[in-house]
DNA sequence: GCCCTTGTTTATCGCTTGATCACTAGTTAT
DNA sequence: ATAACTAGTGATCAAGCGATAAACAAGGGC
């Protein structure tokens, strides 16, 4: 695919994009179309929405499916930023405010309307993307920050969390992703202040992780805790 | 290919159904149908599933429409049970039990594959509903979960909770409520021990309440943690 | 000027959709 | 039986869908 270099003249007209260009462009217009209407929307309202006629669609994307898939990669690829594990494994600051600047940043790329709604009806669809990112959550993010919790108790790094201790994790990311659907989808009424959402989940969760595994010490029974 | 009337003796087979009966089957079938394949789903599918004609549909429903506005209405009204909120403020128990006895009734309900797919669908369409039930939850459960936090740690009963107290409920029940979006919706793997998981969320939840609203007494400044 | 390549539109195909109507089959009442 | 009523079907319509092919428009290099 030879990119052919841009006119050297200030072309303020936006007519004639590069190829690669354009057919970001698309993408990009896609995604916010998808997000609206839905993997169901027509093509023919996207295009209009492009300026464009429906066939031209099918010079860019072999079918409709394949325009969907760069939909997907966009939405979930590219905001994905690999600093933030390095934010919250360095241990030169307190995991408490490491974990506010994380959850800070990370929502700030994820709660819009445009992702969320792409995330859902990805996810209604059964698609392996999902899974997939749901996985590496888990994998990522979800580990190391288990992982620093058992650093800043004090205690020794084993190799993998526990389910128990990976589920809490969940509970607590949950938690506040959940405010941006409550937000964003349901367009329902929160907290406007979301960083002091995010300031009391990250104190409630270490308060909440310390009691339930840390002061239950090395071995816990269920249901030990006083009912 | 017309279906010959089966000989009379020993009819076993349930047809001819009294008109409501067949009615609230069709519904039925409906609402499983519309959670596997979304809204978006054929109404000639659907009567397929249900062994009928499509157009017989029309003879019960006037339009798609309403017959998905019945699936709504089943999803979201029946399973909802009053008795919910006198267990949760029945103070001859301590919270934590009854909070895990609860959560561990509620997901018994929403924690199906069925309900959660109708419950995102319907929320992507951006209908009332959602928001109604969004509501409700806010302000039935969460507010009765905040009062009853109050009462446990010995304060006076104000009146509202305040935006930032609710907003911790929030993420508590969402924190719960998500397991079972990953479990039946992403199907990814959980700690398949949902006490557990309940059991340790109340804990981590109660102790994390009382850190950040109990311990800075009665009035707290933002940020006013150690950091 | 010309041609060749690339971007875009017009027209259209084949299929599926929600919905309608005239008709048949099956049950009940007389 | 037979009339009357209702449950259910077959055929079909108009609209909308994704996709294709052929015609048209616009550069850029020679």
């Amino acid at each position: 695919m030879s990119r052919k270099a841009l006119p050297k003249g200030g072309r303020t007209k936006q007519k004639r994009l590069s190829p690669d260009d354009r057919r970001k462009e698309f993408v990009a217009k896609a995604t916010e179309f998808f997000s609206e209407e839905g993997f169901g929307g027509a093509t023919r309202d996207l295009a209009r929405r492009l300026g464009v006629t429906q066939p031209l669609l099918y010079r860019y994307f072999p079918s409709k499916d394949d325009l969907i898939k760069e939909v997907y990669r966009t939405v979930y690829l590219e905001p994905f930023d690999t600093a933030w594990d390095r934010l919250l494994a360095d241990r030169s600051r307190p995991l408490r405010s490491r974990l506010k600047e994380f959850y800070s940043a990370y929502t700030k790329v994820i709660f819009t309307r445009k992702w969320l709604r792409i995330y859902f009806y990805s996810g209604l669809k059964g698609l392996d993307i999902n899974r997939w990112y749901v996985g590496m959550v888990g994998d990522t993010i979800l580990t190391r920050i288990v992982r620093e919790c058992w650093h800043e108790a004090g205690r020794p790094a084993r190799g993998k969390p526990t389910a128990a201790e990976l589920e809490m994790a969940w509970v607590f990311h949950s938690g506040i992703f959940y405010y941006g659907v409550r937000k964003y989808i349901y367009e329902s009424p929160v907290l406007e202040d979301k960083e002091q959402m995010i300031s009391d989940a990250v104190d409630a969760f270490l308060a909440g992780f310390q009691q339930v595994f840390a002061a239950a010490a090395t071995q816990r029974t269920p249901e030990k805790l006083p009912v």
